[in-house]
DNA sequence: ATACTTACTGACCAGATAGTCATTAAGGGA
DNA sequence: TCCCTTAATGACTATCTGGTCAGTAAGTAT
């Protein structure tokens, strides 16, 4: 009664695959990471990995993407569903998000887009599409909804909508290159910039709050 | 009267080398550079490179080192030979800063700098020792000033210079993965959040100017 | 049980590449 | 002009690694 040296699993093969891949990738990046590394890690012969993806770039995008898709509808949900004040929906959802962004393994994604995004157009290209271009129109259409409301007044972020994320994307970076030894408190930063920007663009004309 | 196969020209090496590996590692990033490559574009052998350098990681170190300084070099001047008020130096010295940063080449070794820093502790610590930390504080100084000299009120800047320069960060991130094919207008971004900011912290008590 | 399909293995290969070193020749000093 | 130091070369090697494929055995249908 010797144990079966493997499992037939097929179903789960490629998402254990992927999963591993990341762990590698977030540790040493596309480049450094071998292939054998990546089957070790998912339990698996090299053999097998190359039965699912065709190569090690294959292998990468797939990875990108699985871990995308899940990202981009959490978002998309959490903004359908909310019958929140402009100002609140930055207090509240937004805020959770640009919080837990910094701690979450998405993050590594970040890493890797920034590393090898320029030698992989496609990717970026897709990046694009499914996250990118949903996230500036749904901030454009959150400000869009402040100015008719009367919560805020006219600026310059109907046009640049990026300035809303761009801590979020700063923290990201922070936590990746310098966590080990300088800590930077990422929800207290987005407290703060929620705040200021609120503070800057509230309409005069309107009672706000006068926290 | 055949032309010398080469030339001694042991003081320019170095820079010639670091200046080709910059470019190499710019394309490419650090793994799939080739040492032969950065060699044949500096118009050297390879032997002559490990003459120079021990290893290709210390080459790296090398490219980054040496197109640091200068940049620290530069920025430093310019803070320190202001006389201008706070809110002028954001819109001065500070925007020109912020706006020419996503086009110089130095947003590649922020890319270099992402991509490889987790695996280069020694070189991370540099960066922050030489660059990061003066940055922040002369941030910090600048924000203190103009709360000292009543320009702006106290706000969560003081503890979080960060939120100033998150945009150029966000801008340069941008310029490295979507230049492409979706242009971003830093310049115009630059200044937007240049007028947001002091919008939000600009001193209610004082008589600011109602730009 | 038996035959059959196919998920899975692991030894193997061809090409690439970081780093070495014996050799060459530039150029300064006597 | 002739050394002599050393900047510079480029062929060479030991090793590594992406990708292949012939073979093995897990599960399934009959």
């Amino acid at each position: 009664m010797t144990a079966p040296r493997f499992q037939r699993r097929k179903q789960d093969r490629p998402a254990e695959i992927t999963a591993a891949a990341l762990d590698a990738f977030a540790e040493k990046g596309f480049a450094a990471t071998r292939v054998d590394d990546v089957a070790k890690r998912a339990g698996v012969s090299k053999g097998l990995l190359y039965l699912y993806f065709k190569t090690k770039e294959e292998l990468f995008k797939a990875v990108i993407r699985s871990f995308v898709v899940p990202k981009i509808d959490a978002l998309k949900s959490n903004v359908a569903s909310s019958e929140l004040s402009a100002t609140e929906f930055l207090r509240g959802p937004f805020l959770e998000f640009a919080t837990s962004l910094p701690k979450s393994p998405a993050k590594v994604l970040i890493r890797l887009l920034i590393a090898e995004g320029p030698r992989h157009p496609d990717l970026t290209a897709y990046y694009w599409d499914n996250v990118v271009s949903h996230g500036l129109a749904a901030l454009r259409s959150l400000i869009e909804k402040g100015v008719r409301d009367g919560e805020f007044r006219r600026s310059a972020l109907d046009e640049f909508p990026q300035l809303i994320v761009s801590p979020v994307m700063f923290s990201v970076i922070w936590a990746i290159v310098f966590e080990a030894h300088h800590k930077l408190d990422s929800a207290r930063l987005m407290e703060a910039h929620v705040e200021l920007l609120l503070a800057a663009i509230r309409n005069p004309a309107a009672g706000g709050d006068p926290s």
